[in-house]
DNA sequence: ACGTATATGTAGAACTGCTAGGTGTGCTTT
DNA sequence: AAAGCACACCTAGCAGTTCTACATATACGT
């Protein structure tokens, strides 16, 4: 029973990680289990997808990592949103949003 | 007055164009201009990007191209949704639909 | 004669996500 | 004790898509 593999749209994947750092601290490993668990098993976000992205986020100032100790004692890195974070996933939802509508005008056509 | 510049998704152009091209036989020029149209402007198809995705689409035999006479009287290449183009289009409208759901449950998850 | 709209095309850059590999710790099972 | 597995982090390099910028050519209006 192949599972099928989903790729994600390339460009959601930073604000679906802002939107679920939002929730509260988090580290990375546990970010991708949380988007897979919200999403229904939908999205599998692989680590080579999950670190960089991460990084990615930090250097653009939108994310402030610490590292202290998981759930399971094991030191982990959590992440939180900065203010330039909180902003710049508002500005990603809404541009989301446009974005959807204007592709559902797009399939809704009839000729 | 400066305009936002809008940039697709990576991904969701080859359906938005498979769907244009399902309404009915039509030259790339002319898909640049009623996806502007039908968007309400939201989307501005750039050339660099219209082209290479017609020739995608066609390598992969969803499109099939023919050269005629356009409203203008100039010769333009029109093209037509081949039988794996309408099994394409379908299938690429049902993943963007689960897609958008998955994500849609991320954006409304409250902590 | 000139500019604009129509119509097609390519080269190269930039970005993103994926595959595939690697490191190390701690718990559980054999 | 050792073997395996879940946890937790990381990187290099590839593949794919869209964008910018440029190039070409025709028809029409002024």
């Amino acid at each position: 029973m192949a599972e099928e593999k989903v790729e994600l749209l390339k460009g959601t994947l930073d604000m679906l990680i802002l939107k679920i750092v939002a929730l509260g601290p988090i580290h990375g490993y546990a970010i991708a289990q949380r988007m897979q668990q919200i999403s229904r098993d939908f999205f599998q976000l692989q680590q080579g997808s999950l670190y960089p992205a991460l990084h990615r986020l930090e250097d653009r100032g939108w994310l402030k990592a610490e590292w202290k100790a998981s759930d399971t004692g094991r030191e982990a890195k959590f992440y939180a949103l900065t203010p330039k974070g909180r902003k710049q996933l508002e500005v990603e939802v809404k541009n989301w949003e446009q974005l959807t509508d204007a592709v559902a005008l797009i399939l809704r056509t009839a000729d």
